[in-house]
DNA sequence: CCGAACATTCACGTGCACGGCAAGGTTGCG
DNA sequence: CGCAACCTTGCCGTGCACGTGAATGTTCGG
């Protein structure tokens, strides 16, 4: 049931603008159009058009912007308020675009560019340090596991476990260390 | 007095076992102690001991488990919930190291340890996921930047701006100020 | 022109992740 | 022993990020 297919039998070079209505949006991204409205609400992005009916309608600029935020939220795990911030830039990058194709002093263009270049710099950077932080947890998590892997080594050689796992203490062993465990002491299994 | 230092030993070469008290643990880490009762609440962790008043006692293991945790939610961005399954392995770890300590069956001891690696290896991966989809989204913006670096090349050499800025037309649609509704009350903490 | 499907704006409800307070018990130092 | 400082378990409140109607208006194929 699609009744909207039917276009211009035109060929035209410039590709239609076309413009979705909420719902498409959402189902395209993978949002609910009430995310979206209120989104909107927050002042995160404004759609493209309104039809004469007040329909809000989007292009696919707001599309991509949408998923941006999408992951901005799923994947970076940013907060909308923080989300906003990172998109201040991005709204002042769109003005900046208006901006600059009505200005046609070179000397302003160049510093509007420049600007949005230094904007995407710091998104770049924000984006970079949670990187780095996540990165970290990795190399972290690897560490325990390379610690357990040599555990496991030890084991398959028949050896003591002469490390106890992690950083746990629990070690009321003699200072001069004969080894605790090797006698056989039934407690619970066999 | 504190009953846990049932250690008999003359000299300790082993730092003692010093147990920290909700508050200190959350100065240490970074949380409040709201939030530490919380996530225990929720099944995150339990606290090494209880004092004979009932008062949580926490280890290092515990502090590292909270940095973990808050590592998780911060840096990682993922909810307790995400956080709760992650840690599924390292509530079973902890478990099994304990299982570990009792059993003195080999294969037993092999299969736990085996059964660690796997479960870290999950968390790994996990993170991974996350880190690789953070990077797509740098990856994203420094295409942008690219090309807007590009843009500005041209501009600095004189040329035609060729290329229109990003992907889409941002229809002008100029004067209309409908102001529409953007509430800005930005409340953000952190 | 009509009706089903879709949209709009309130407005209240909800789950998560705590914050904050009350009423009382515990620790530990002097 | 006294007492301030710290802790306990409730329990209600709050901000965020939406969910879920309700009442109403808009699109569009038939």
């Amino acid at each position: 049931m699609r009744y909207d297919a039917a276009v211009t039998t035109d060929i035209e070079p410039t590709a239609p603008p076309r413009l979705l209505r909420i719902n498409e949006v959402a189902a395209d991204v993978g949002l609910t159009a009430r995310s979206i409205r209120y989104y909107e609400e927050l002042g995160l992005l404004k759609p493209a058009a309104r039809s004469e009916g007040a329909y809000r309608l989007y292009d696919t600029d707001d599309i991509e912007r949408l998923r941006f935020i999408r992951g901005l939220r799923d994947d970076a795990g940013f907060s909308l308020a923080e989300i906003g911030r990172l998109l201040e830039g991005e709204a002042a990058r769109a003005r900046n675009r208006a901006r600059f194709r009505e200005s046609t002093d070179h000397a302003e263009r160049l510093a509007i560019v420049t600007d949005g270049l230094a904007r995407i710099d710091d998104q770049i950077a924000i984006l970079r340090e949670k990187e780095a932080r996540l990165r970290a947890m990795i190399v972290e998590a690897e560490g325990r596991r390379r610690h357990l892997r040599g555990h496991l080594a030890d084991l398959e050689a028949g050896r003591e476990p002469a490390h106890p796992p992690a950083g746990q203490r629990a070690d009321p062993s003699p200072s001069t260390g004969p080894v605790a465990a090797s006698g056989r002491r039934d407690r619970s299994r066999s």
